[in-house]
DNA sequence: TTTCGAAAACCTAACCGTTAGTGTTACGGT
DNA sequence: ACCGTAACACTAACGGTTAGGTTTTCGAAA
């Protein structure tokens, strides 16, 4: 039960590494489908079942980069500046992620996911547990009284106005039209307050 | 290039009905996972390469109902009375189709999937095949000025209604909440005119 | 009616992601 | 120094899916 801080746990980091190392290499380099697990194992000189044990699927050794998407968006409500009012620091993390993610250094991995209907299938499917992340972080929000119908409902959004921006010519202009329709929607679920 | 209308056809359509009963059947009796392709294919006393002529995979035997629901969201829009509004419209459609799926004899599928991870992901993904269908279709529509962004976030938003709506404790109550927000973001979209 | 092209179905054998079962090694706490 | 266990390895398989090539069945033109 102490704190674990040895060779031991640095030691599964590295292999952690070295898998997802080998992995990104490999399909940038021969393109995804044409790699195969075996291949990805055999590179980093693991046995298949050790790069199971690391990553739950094929698809999630090309996320590894994004693992801190869905800490990132409930940050963004729960440690936003007292009485920030919630969508504007919605809509400020989602503009940094969607400017990191259209950068030129993900260019190349964008294309490979963008040619897989396996990848953007399992990105969609990712994105839509992170939006329920995020409906909990709103929902636990204390200066909020909105029920969980309506929390769930601006989670999803938000995480819709990531993949639409992202596809967009111009990511940054189309996340502009779109948080201001979810500021809209945000507006009306107000409980009535005169003023 | 005569008009199909041949035994062929009806052939045709009978070997696909008799592989989604089968695996319907099947699936409901042992539980999805418990049944392999080829459980269903020798239930259906056809070839295992047969099946797969037929349904692109193991979960799109299960969505075999659905086929319409695609087609029915377009023409919901495409189809509506001359100068209806739009998101009135879209409500509508999406109320029935939740509706239809909440209703008690569908209870038993809707129990599978919810208990299977691949088929969730992979109705989600439907789904969103679907959000770009009627994203096109209201593009399309000569009485609408917004761009392309607009028209795929309602879009998106429309299929979150069914999805979110569906999973809610009183369906047609959080249907009534989201499109109330969906009206709102519609609205704010409206180029500029006075009245 | 016969003939012929093509769609539909078949069979076999594999491919590939993934997992179970079972050891083996290396570390960390006692 | 010792033991428990976490990390890794190896083999073999399972299950969805596809490739390859053959046979059957229909539709229509000759």
């Amino acid at each position: 039960m102490t704190v674990p801080t040895g060779r031991r746990e640095r030691k599964k980091a590295a292999t952690r590494q070295k898998i997802a190392d080998a992995a990104l290499r490999l399909f940038l380099e021969r393109g995804y489908d044409a790699v195969g697990i075996r291949d990805v194992a055999a590179e980093a000189d693991v046995a298949v079942t050790t790069l199971f044990a690391h990553f739950a699927s094929k698809e999630a050794l090309v996320f590894e980069q994004d693992r801190d998407f869905e800490h990132r968006l409930t940050r963004a409500v729960t440690d936003r500046a007292p009485h920030e009012p919630l969508v504007p620091a919605l809509r400020r993390e989602v503009l940094a992620l969607v400017r990191h993610c259209t950068a030129d250094g993900a260019a190349p991995i964008r294309r490979m996911v963008d040619g897989s209907p396996a990848l953007r299938e399992y990105e969609e499917s990712m994105r839509l547990r992170h939006a329920e992340s995020l409906a909990a972080a709103i929902a636990a929000d204390p200066g909020l009284t909105q029920g969980t119908t309506v929390c769930r409902t601006i989670a999803r959004f938000a995480v819709d106005a990531y993949s639409l921006a992202r596809e967009a010519p111009d990511p940054e202009a189309a996340l502009d039209e779109i948080f201001r329709m979810i500021e809209a929607a945000w507006e009306v679920t107000r409980p009535p307050r005169c003023g």
